[in-house]
DNA sequence: AATGAATGAGCTTTCATTCAT
DNA sequence: TATGAATGAAAGCTCATTCAT
């Protein structure tokens, strides 16, 4: 009994020495950006040793695989967070998840240029690719059904639930490039308030209008 | 004359030494991507010498500003080509630069990792995203000129061309990253209509609804 | 009490290694000399491997910068050395500091190359500037002291310390050149006579004269 | 004849060209010091292109050898200018001599730097050596020969012309380095009175006391 | 498990030299 | 003779990885 509380405690020292490992890699990625960060860096900033790295991840691209993973499943528990908490109606839950991709907490420019530095690699990464599919196909798979509800329900003609998908998940994906490259000009209310001006084109029955400025 | 001839010979000659670079660059992102791209591999590529990148361009940096240039340019090409190249009609116009961005031409996989890769690295590098901000605004003009010719026209009430525009470029930049992650799954004519049906939705004078399959 | 060992030996071990690494580009120096000496020469010398002098010194520059330092230093301390062990009287010491220079110990080819070596860049690097000219600060402030005693004890009129100082380090820095340039000629017998006989000529009560050959 | 006139002409401009090329030789090292000097650099200074160099001198070896030789002859030129100068008396001579190496044109920073800088590698360049050898040579028998006439004429005892040729050439050499280290400091009319006062000191005949401040 | 000194492959960059014009 | 684009060897430096402690 023990020995397996050691092994316990040393399985869970384990796994926080790799997420402090993982978290300082976040930071030091906003921070520097992917192709300026080193093992170095994230050592420093998780306030351990040089070697540390390869001690807990093997390797430098096991270290940014876990990254993206740990990353991805941020997400995806704000996601499930953003669903459970709002309204129980089909509208309220998908008005909730637009809602969510443009809260400052998720569109912030640091953390969305983490993850478009992960992009930028995910042609070349087949790791990557595997982890952003995955993700993206359960999102896509929870937005279709929010849809099929919707559209049964106001009995929307002309209407495809996968289409529909599509187009809201790529808005907000291509709204946080937006907000990646013109800081400045961009501004999430407006945002938002495009993404709902598209709701309510599509789900009259389901979503107000917006009021123009 | 002679001297001029030599001279323009020797300009063009040196700016196509440049667009050689260039292109063997964009070839070499392509084929391994940003973080594995040398200054060897895009000599060898050329066929030209270890130096001559340095020759030319003073330094990697600069090589990459420029090839992100080289593309946003050839990107404006075509874009201003399907603007001469439509019919006269606003919703003509709009269409064709909604197909743009769609057509293999464009949307292809390594092309569109190639502006990922570039993504990827705008947060911290100034030059990149000076170059794609310009390039962005004027996108965004163009498309929100014709938005407001399109509004005007069919006396849609509660529209804006402002956040019609930032839905649109969003769209198609979202798209992109499906398709860059997505292969399999994503379908290049489902996209399209899934933007036809958004522009249906929204100018349902000027678009036509789309088949539902 | 092992953890303070284990310090100090680490310490002691970096430093080791720095002036192990000094000395190797001293060696290096002297043998291909200056703008040959490459850091994989100066690590070969030491028997470590390439990238070891910019983990123990940051960049070649620094490497020198503290090698000059430690050329000065290593000077003196034999400096010091000299004064300590040299009769009581101020003429012995300034005779035995003028012995110093004319010493084989110091007045080598090889080490004389290695300053002429450093003197050669001094114009352009203020940081070997800087080290040369705190060490000729404090030879001149002796050496005028010395001066200043034998002018007082023997009432030599007509003679400045400082000028006397100037002089005699001028010379002795000229004899190394004499040494560098001339090897076969320069004789440092001779050298010391000729010094000697400048002191008799200033300082007839202190010194006495030179045989003539 | 034509043919000739050509010829002479076309050797005329070769050694303008090499003259030039080492002019600009001299001009780069003294602004940016030996070990920073490119063959670029000289041809820039010459208002040449790249090759040019190689062109006239074969090597970048050769064009420093040609160079330090031109520096070594420019300096006789002032050398037996001086003597011709000077009054007959052989006193006055060596005076001349002395003063020559303190004067402005000479005794310059920036000039003196070059000769350091040749100095920083004469030990590894035979052909420098060869160089400095002879005019040390010439410059020792010149001064040996003055110093002979002036001991017979004053009939000193003593005295060694050969160890005061050494002391004198050793001493204007080491002054240059202080002027090259302490240019603040360094004061070349104080320099001056040291060296009367050493010529003073042994040829009290032939010279007269220096001023005490 | 953790350290951090050491390694060495590989990068960008520089530059003497070559060569077609 | 002169040009200047091109070459390619070699430099300094970085950094993922290893390893003795």
């Amino acid at each position: 009994m023990a020995a397996i509380a050691k092994t316990a405690k040393r399985t869970a020292t384990r796994e926080q020495r790799r997420q402090q490992l993982i978290d300082a890699t976040m930071k030091c990625i906003a921070r520097k950006g992917m192709s300026s960060v080193t093992l170095g860096d994230v050592a420093h900033e998780a306030g351990l040793s040089q070697g540390i790295v390869n001690l807990h991840f093997e390797s430098k691209d096991k270290l940014l695989n876990e990254t993206l993973r740990c990353l991805a499943d941020e997400y995806k528990t704000q996601f499930n967070r953003a669903l459970r908490k709002s309204g129980p109606a089909a509208a309220d839950k998908l008005h909730a998840l637009m809602e969510l991709d443009l809260r400052p907490s998720i569109c912030e420019r640091r953390k969305v240029a983490v993850w478009f530095a992960f992009w930028g690699e995910v042609r070349w990464r087949p790791a990557y690719r595997e982890i952003c599919e995955q993700s993206d196909a359960y999102y896509d798979k929870v937005v279709q059904a929010l849809c099929i509800e919707l559209i049964a329900d106001g009995a929307y003609k002309n209407l495809t639930a996968a289409r529909i998908s599509t187009i809201l998940t790529s808005m907000t994906n291509g709204l946080w490039l937006l907000c990646l490259i013109n800081p400045e000009t961009f501004d999430r209310h407006a945002a938002m308030n495009a993404v709902d001006e598209y709701l309510y084109s599509i789900f009259p029955k389901h979503f107000g209008p917006v009021e123009t400025p």
